[in-house]
DNA sequence: GGCTATAAATAACG
DNA sequence: CGTTATTTATAGCC
């Protein structure tokens, strides 16, 4: 070889494990690591089965929060909080049971229990990618294309009901902003509504 | 040498983010990566002086935590301070970051981050309400009307572009399904997507 | 925000 | 619990 140009990249540096000095290092370092953290704790859950709750405060004092099922549920049983069964199992026949009062309780329990069982349908999607990845090697899933044969039809018609309550309320109160602010911005949002 | 026996070891292996089956396996993967994930926590609060509390339950529903300067500080900011506390959680920006990728892993994220944060503006609702009962006591509010004139319209645009997603995929699966099927109700479903 | 090279974490074994 | 081969995470940049 005749030459060679300087590096393209310095790839990853090792740095030391003390407070980051410059601040715009420390606020991208803190934002990658955070995710980095949040991921692992993710993936913990998955792997293990396991509840974990984490809070962070950022060097701007602003928290971050990171949970499974729910940050609140962990916390309340690790504080002695014996409010245990809130989790897991949630039919999509109970779902819609909440969504009849679309309270604001209910709805919240809606989502909070979607969010598990979108990633329990999520986790079986990749088990069946396995086997038919080993066995023929060819179909590509999404993650909530496998289980909907059985239930997720329910889960479907939750997500319905879900989706329609939550347009609803969200065009009434963007109609109220938009009569309160006259903001060009939010009446483009508003028309934009039509399109979901 | 001319020879060469078998590998040494396998060194690590690549495996599916999904439940563990094998219990010793989960066992050793949940002690490792509980570890690591408290020694990257660790490493957070060092490189970027922040504080941060960890919280996880074992297979066996023991308690293990991790807390700098201490769990139950943070805990107590986290739980006690709701002034600056509110929506900090994830920007509506971040989420739609996420929703660029609109991978299963990214809306997983969406749905979680959106849940912890529609649970703050909840907390958040019912103080505001306690507050105007206790000055005049009339107005009743649901829980996401109450901060959306400054932020909500974000969240609006992320939530709309969510469920947008989240219906673009569930046509295509309940398309797939009634194609593979022929199941009456699944068509009666999927005509009434429309509605959404 | 996306890359690339390198440091770290960790799955399978001993 | 220590080793080792790989997979992941990420520091420095554009």
């Amino acid at each position: 070889m005749v030459m060679m140009k300087k590096k393209p990249s310095q790839g990853r540096q090792k740095i030391p494990i003390a407070k980051i000095a410059k601040s715009s290092n420390l606020q991208v370092t803190f934002c990658k690591r955070r995710s980095g953290l949040f991921k692992k704790a993710s993936e913990l859950c998955t792997l293990c089965g396991v509840e974990i709750a984490i809070v962070v405060f950022s060097p701007a004092n602003k928290p971050f929060s990171f949970g499974h099922p729910h940050v609140e549920s962990v916390l309340d049983r690790f504080l002695g909080t014996p409010k245990s069964s809130i989790d897991s199992d949630f039919t999509s026949q109970q779902a819609q049971d909440y969504m009849s009062g679309s309270s604001a309780h209910e709805l919240n329990m809606v989502f909070t229990q979607t969010q598990n069982h979108l990633e329990a349908e999520k986790k079986r999607g990749q088990e069946l990618d396995e086997m038919s990845k080993a066995g023929q090697g060819s179909s590509r899933r999404c993650w909530w294309e496998n289980p909907i044969d059985e239930m997720g039809l329910h889960e479907l018609e939750m997500m319905k009901a879900a989706m329609k309550e939550l347009k609803k309320n969200v065009i009434k109160q963007v109609n109220k902003i938009s009569m309160i602010q006259s903001c060009a911005a939010i009446n483009s949002q508003y028309h934009s509504l039509d399109e979901w």
